[in-house]
DNA sequence: TATTGTTATACTCTATAACTATA
DNA sequence: TATAGTTATAGAGTATAACAATA
């Protein structure tokens, strides 16, 4: 069997700190280091359409709910803060990719939509960084992939205490 | 089945373009959500002994490499810059939890060791820390944990194209 | 000349909170 | 009074590059 730098982490610690089971690091160090190298991997296709991780984000949402949303909205779902949220639309208004669309039941409130422009930048992201997500796991054949999906949704149910 | 958010972003893309086969955000949608939402919750543990995860991962360092290490072995362990690596010892110096030890060999260098308060303060931490993810996995049995580090450390391999 | 480590600078990103307009 | 969204401020964290000392 293969083995890799956690496996390497974790018999240290076996020298080190024989007395504690640290088993459950080979998942969640292999998780978070999972997440910074494909996330930069993933953020490297972004960039070359000019998008960062949080932008990209932001478009897909509104792209994949084929429906403008509230800046609330949009600001719960990517779990920001409401000013983070402002700063980014404000940007993605500026490069014509989003307008806010003035709202007739609440005068308070906008709708983000995607512009023309906005629409077919996501669409053509997208088809990049699905193609960039399908070479990632090509290490797992299709049944891995759907066991390792699976075990992650099982991992995160129920927030347990 | 279960569902979670994953898999009803998953049923909006297929309605929203069905001719992408969306799948393998199964796997990145949720390696990225679980690194935030664990993340988190390590933080929590780190937080109540006046570490941040930076700081408890230079001390873990140290104490399972059961030797002090250079500034460039830190920064390349744990991928930061080299300048970024400096300011942490700094504070952790300050606090009294390291001491840099100038070097026989090489006059340019020296090597980072913990203190005695430093040793104590990372071993108590990595207990609560353990006994932390311990808790995190519990939504999985014993040989699902198993499974799940495997087909984590397959996808990782051989860093392919 | 190259390398080790530190320092100084600037930048990115964010949360917080104050603010406005409206409900 | 509460809520939606924007703006202004400040803070955390980092990378970059210039620098000093040594190899």
């Amino acid at each position: 069997m293969m083995t890799d730098a956690v496996d390497r982490i974790l018999a240290q610690w076996e020298k080190a700190r024989p007395d504690l089971d640290c088993r459950p690091m080979g998942i969640f160090g292999r998780i978070s280091r999972a997440s910074r190298v494909f996330g930069s991997r993933m953020e490297q296709v972004f960039e070359k359409e000019g998008l960062s991780t949080v932008e990209f984000d932001i478009l897909a949402t509104l792209r994949r709910s084929q429906a403008p949303l509230t800046p609330t909205q949009l600001y719960q779902t990517l779990m920001l803060s409401s000013g983070a949220m402002s700063t980014r639309i404000d940007q993605l208004v500026k490069r014509g990719l989003l307008q806010r669309q003035a709202s007739d039941e609440d005068r308070r409130s906008n709708r983000v939509a995607l512009t023309e422009a906005g629409r077919h930048l996501i669409d053509s992201t997208l088809e990049a960084h699905v193609e960039n997500q399908h070479r990632m796991a090509s290490a797992l054949d299709s049944d891995e992939q759907h066991q390792l999906a699976c075990l992650l949704r099982k991992l995160m149910t129920d927030e347990q205490r």
